[in-house]
DNA sequence: ATCAATAAACCGACCAGTCAGTCTAAAGTG
DNA sequence: CACTTTAGACTGACTGGTCGGTTTATTGAT
């Protein structure tokens, strides 16, 4: 039980490390943020800092990861629990805005703070996103070769489409506009006509209006 | 005589200056990035980078709005070289291949060292999509206005565009995949779907390729 | 001689990371 | 039970290297 008090207060100060870092992160950016801030904002020590991540480099990497992982986990679960190719791609693209709300400081990191900071982290973004334009093209490819959509340079079009969402989520997250059900609304019409889908079938799909609940990590 | 001898050779550092902070902060990014790389890569001296510039930011800065002021002009006047929105929006795409293409140093400093760098640039940032954003949404606008396409939300349109061309562009600077000339075929096909183009005036357009040649300044 | 242009030594603020040590609680010991 | 020892969690003053930027010296053109 004390080995589970320990433990537990143990945890606890490392989660606010990282709920700090998002914080300090999302607002400064990488560079501008100072060990020192995350330390004051967490309101624990720089000693403890350093007792739980080596650097300040890698809690930052931390936070992609396990967004990275996140994001994946809900877009697969969300896809998965469709079926029909156009229904999929409005379940993967309203799973995505969710995610993005709920975790807007994490999206900002994600999106905006974890591009140009050099080669250390420049392979790390290109993977990532060469990871998530992959699952879209493999959804995509399903789609052809059901014959629901003609044939497509399909991985030009994946990275448009991460593309596509992306800026217009970092717009979001720092203006508060466009709304997400708006960009929803308009986005997987775009998209989907794109790709050639029977203007019909689009029509189809219902009106959902996307909940933005706040959470910290 | 002698006076534009002097002239001539105080411009040609300065370019110099110019040129050599292309190639390092395309490479290294903004933050990794020493001056000293600039004044070695330049074979110029501190004091000459520190007589033509007032320090490391103005010079990042003066490359991003150099270069976006080079984008607009290329893409306004290839545009008003055509009539009729698809034709338009197709010169458009092209343009800004070539560009990017031709000044690839400037494109990845452009596109992926100039964001995340904290407060100081993020507004930078923010400004500049937003103009090139707008640009897109004025032919949007006036191809809804001419009837050519279905009315939209040309707003978040002009952004998911935007979005999606940078995004197919960092991917081609850094990997060198896929080629201009497929992207741009892929690349308008989707856009012009997109918005509801019928299929018939897609078809018409020629298949130019796309020639890249690289030029630094 | 004068002054713009250039070279290079120099300065010092800044900050990521270190480390010697404290505190608390559990485990061993007789 | 009393008491020592061990271990993990945590503290915060301190340091040492790194660069943006400045200063000073030198050049060379008119």
């Amino acid at each position: 039980m004390m080995q589970n008090d320990i433990s537990d207060k143990a945890k606890a100060t490392r989660k606010r490390i990282l709920d700090a870092a998002i914080r300090v992160f999302a607002h400064k950016g990488f560079h501008d943020t100072r060990v020192d801030e995350i330390v004051e904002e967490s309101g624990s020590s720089k000693g403890a800092v350093y007792f739980y991540f080596p650097g300040k480099q890698q809690i930052f990497l931390a936070l992609i990861d396990e967004f990275a992982d996140l994001l994946e986990r809900r877009l697969t679960g969300a896809v998965d629990q469709e079926q029909g190719g156009v229904r999929r791609v409005n379940a993967a693209l309203k799973t995505c805005l969710e995610t993005f709300g709920r975790y807007r400081g994490l999206a900002k990191i994600f999106l905006i703070q974890a591009v140009g900071l050099g080669a250390a982290f420049e392979e790390k973004r290109s993977e990532l996103h060469q990871r998530f334009a992959n699952l879209i093209k493999c959804y995509l490819d399903q789609a052809v070769a059901a014959g629901e959509i003609p044939p497509i340079d399909t991985e030009v079009v994946a990275f448009a489409w991460m593309g596509a969402i992306n800026e217009v989520v970092i717009r979001w997250v720092q203006t508060g506009e466009p709304e997400p059900t708006r960009v929803l609304l308009t986005l997987r019409v775009m998209l989907l006509r794109g790709i050639g889908v029977p203007e019909a079938d689009i029509d189809g799909l219902a009106i959902t209006p996307i909940e933005i609940v706040e959470k910290s990590s």
